[in-house]
DNA sequence: TTGTAAGCGTTATCAG
DNA sequence: CTGATAACGCTTACAA
């Protein structure tokens, strides 16, 4: 058995509510008795059980992230994100991941439930956003990417819109007049949103959609390899193609490399996320920019600040984007990669 | 306030005992009583506070897994692996990261306590691994990536040196006479054993290793890229590069197509850890798979087994690796990427 | 089959 | 300044 806080009273001759006091700067101790349990505590190598403080405090200073999978480089660095924002806060971040379905969502949250204080919740899916809206939670939840019209909770979300339609925008600035569309997974709500932007852009600039230049992949390498491959196996097919993010554009990059297609020469391919490694794939890859780590800590923020102050009103928040160009689009006077040199076009 | 065990004895009209045994199926029940009760929880949607379980029971169902960072494919890949096998058991997973002093890590070992009822730390560090050994933990503890000899503890790792020298006997195998490393960190453990089987690959194929081709990265792409272009700048410049990861291959892949080299015509590229992506970059990397998220899973097997029985010796497990051949190393008859269809040559 | 009550290790209130 | 002692919510002997 582990030394407890009885242990430390004993030997430093005092009762416990004193060592606690001195433990947490709490209540005033004489300097000499201070003096006397720090030196006990340090003895003993005494370290407070968590668990019964917070029992205790009737707060765990922990917070949970729940995430429909922990997969690929998008997902790695919201959980970074979180991770240093939670730290810098002196907050503990429990992590559980591969919850798809409302039942394994619902199951998942009930196990936190006194386990920690607030909870981040990653939910793309729209489907399930809009079942969690009759949730009996009785603790802060922040969502991470849910359509916001659905939610009575704080909500954080990328400007999806905005960067799809601006990075479609700028490859028909190229002169591009047949863009494919690579978009994820209907029910995902980031997924809707670039796929209304690509559309958007299109049509204000007159553009006329070709059905079979839209495919749909699932947000994974393999998925976009797929897709692109269907894509450049259509009669007319697309100069260019904007995939949802940026692990499909990866796969795109190498079905047009399988198809013996020559990027950005042939066909022209662009992402969405910005994930560390898309300048250093061949071509470096433009994308839109998000800053991924930044939405995991902002939603520990706040997650924090709902947990201070009583909250009044839902809060939406949307980070903006802005699209990165590097050499995967054809765009001339594009710098190497490798610093930070990448050429920004525009906000959104 | 949230509702408690209490409130369901009450409203059932049972003590809390009874309560208690119908959600745990401890102990029995009169069917009728277990009927009234599991409906008078439903009805109140009651969910049990795991933090007062814990104290009570003396157990968190929780771990905690410790890393010095979460960034790039392999960390997120191994926190799948824990997270998948933990989730399977009943456990809730903690994660903390940025840990790379010997303070930073005790601190969180500390702030862990009570809190998990064991731990996985990721520790390649051999400067930390070697303090380690004097550590006051009173929980178990299983050590990823760390030095073996090092360690009392439970210690998993990848077979480093087999799957370097496999590799880079491959290349041999290929003609390479002028075979360059980048190789990781001298402190970090993985990276001394693959340069070490760098070394005895080349030694033992008679090779004079030329001084001014071994450069150092630090297991990030950029890092691999900055080594790459010192590499190719050398007079009698490599025909081959073994990079330590596969992230630093991937900088090297970009910085061979900055300096106008094919690859891999003109420089053959190998990397390690076989992360997802390498399949997707351009082209394809041959490299060392190494079951990743396996070594997250295992690590929870291991841990959970010597939560159940006590310790009888330490225990020490080497995964296994095995070269994958794709296109950047030059071997003919290589499939396509996409599928998995890797030519797998040889285990180690 | 059920209830009572003693922990689990802390914090916090209230007397002294 | 310090010490009893009652929570915190749950599990688990031990009694009944």
């Amino acid at each position: 058995m582990a030394i407890t806080i009885r242990d430390v009273a004993r030997k430093a001759g005092v009762s416990v509510a004193t060592v606690s006091r001195v433990l947490n700067n709490s209540g005033p101790v004489a300097e000499e008795t201070r003096l006397r349990i720090a030196e006990v505590a340090r003895e003993l190598s005494y370290t407070p059980n968590s668990t019964a403080r917070s029992l205790s405090m009737q707060r765990t200073s922990a917070i949970g992230v729940l995430l429909p999978e922990i997969y690929g480089e998008f997902f790695s660095e919201v959980i970074r994100g979180v991770d240093q924002a939670a730290r810098r806060k002196g907050y503990h971040v429990l992590v559980s991941s591969s919850h798809s379905s409302q039942e394994e969502i619902e199951a998942a949250l009930r196990a936190m439930r006194g386990r920690v204080d607030g909870l981040i919740l990653l939910a793309a899916d729209v489907e399930i956003t809009r079942l969690l809206v009759n949730l009996p939670s009785d603790i802060p939840l922040v969502l991470l990417n849910a359509d916001p019209h659905d939610s009575p909770y704080d909500t954080l979300i990328i400007d999806n819109y905005g960067g799809a339609r601006a990075v479609v925008e700028h490859l028909l600035g190229l002169g591009h007049r047949r863009i494919g569309l690579i978009r994820g997974a209907e029910r995902n709500h980031d997924a809707r949103e670039r796929t209304r932007g690509y559309v958007d852009a299109m049509r204000e600039a007159g553009m006329v959609i070709d059905p079979s230049h839209i495919v749909t992949g699932d947000f994974t390498e393999s998925g976009g390899h797929r897709a692109a491959r269907e894509l450049l196996a259509v009669s007319e097919r697309p100069t260019a193609v904007f995939a949802s993010n940026d692990s499909m554009a990866i796969g795109a990059l190498s079905a047009a490399e399988d198809a013996g297609l020559e990027v950005p020469e042939d066909l022209a391919v662009v992402g969405f996320d910005d994930v560390p490694i898309a300048q250093y794939v061949s071509p470096p890859l433009t994308t839109v920019r998000v800053a991924i780590a930044e939405l995991g800590s902002r939603a520990v923020s706040r997650l924090l600040t709902s947990l201070q102050v009583e909250q009044t009103a839902v809060v939406r928040e949307v980070l903006r984007t802005e699209v990165v160009v590097r050499r995967s689009c054809g765009a001339s006077n594009v710098p190497q990669h490798g610093g930070r040199t990448d050429e920004v076009v525009e906000g959104s």
